[in-house]
DNA sequence: ATGATGTAATTGAAATGTCAATTAGGAGGA
DNA sequence: TCCTCCTAATTGACATTTCAATTACATCAT
């Protein structure tokens, strides 16, 4: 064939070879979140939402955050953040203050209890990164992941949920 | 050989720009997975859940397949698939049939309806990730995805579930 | 046959996630 | 001020997922 299609498959159906790699690709990211889900549970009683909320809160200034600001940086809506943040808040991983400068405002504190479930969760989670994900790839791949990130947040992020909305 | 560190580098914790490589890597892919869910959900009324098993039912023989070959195939487990065929039951997008070859088994048949709606969810869903995910990548990046892709999958696999466990 | 062991599928309860209100307070203009 | 509109966070109802039994049948060795 000579070239007149290309243009013509803009926008179309994925051709039988693209969509066997996105297949892939879609399992097997789906498949490695959930092993390493599931040695996190099994190795620190923490879930990867906790996990997730402990981290954010660790490198936080003063090891804190407001649930909003909080809630944007994991990316989750803010009604999951709550309810999520009163598991933990009785499992005693966080608390909830009063925001001074903002009275609707809250803010989610690491506890000492969270930051000791958090360190030493953190130590088999990260020996768990690197088996499953850093050694697998070649440092090669490793870049060619990271360049495939980037243009795939960059994508997401144009092209992402305005767009498609409008 | 003259490699003493390296050895020693090994099932340690991730360097720092590793670390991040990873935080992107996975962060991006969930929000391409939900991106997608938001807009499979949005034009056809139909969940990813829903979307994979009807998926692995329109590509089986006849149209129908164990339960047990369903759940591995789409990669759940058993109980959830059964919670959820349950439910698109319910909705008559499948029925479930008894086996006549095991007594204990089931058969999950894909009904016209289930058909239908599978149809023509496909069509805004391939085209989605066309949008969000072929055409983020440039032909080269999409050969390096795969790539990538192919290694993580091989290295779960070896791995994975069982080398832990033990 | 029968009893031990394993597999197929479902169930119920608890944990988690989503969606649509709701509550409460900030911010700016007439 | 007071009214309107916006934002922060939570709540409740409901959908989904996980986990630990449970039910029912198959398989195999005795």
């Amino acid at each position: 064939m000579t070239e007149t299609a290309p243009q013509r498959r803009r926008r179309q159906s994925p051709t039988a070879q693209e969509l066997r790699i996105w297949r892939d690709f879609i399992e097997t990211t789906e498949a490695l979140r959930s092993e390493l889900a599931s040695r996190l549970q099994s190795e620190s009683s923490l879930s990867t939402g906790d996990y997730a909320v402990l981290l954010a809160l660790s490198e936080a200034p003063e090891r804190q955050l407001r649930s909003s600001d909080l809630a944007t940086s994991i990316g989750w809506e803010r009604s999951r953040l709550s309810h999520h943040l009163g598991r933990m808040e009785r499992r005693g991983l966080i608390r909830r203050e009063e925001c001074a400068t903002d009275n609707r405002g809250a803010v989610v504190v690491l506890s000492p209890t969270g930051a000791d479930s958090f360190r030493s969760a953190s130590v088999p989670h990260l020996r768990a990164i690197r088996e499953l994900f850093i050694d697998a790839l070649t440092p090669e791949q490793l870049v060619a992941a990271s360049e495939v990130t980037g243009a795939l947040r960059a994508h997401l992020e144009s092209t992402g949920a305005d767009e498609h909305d409008r």
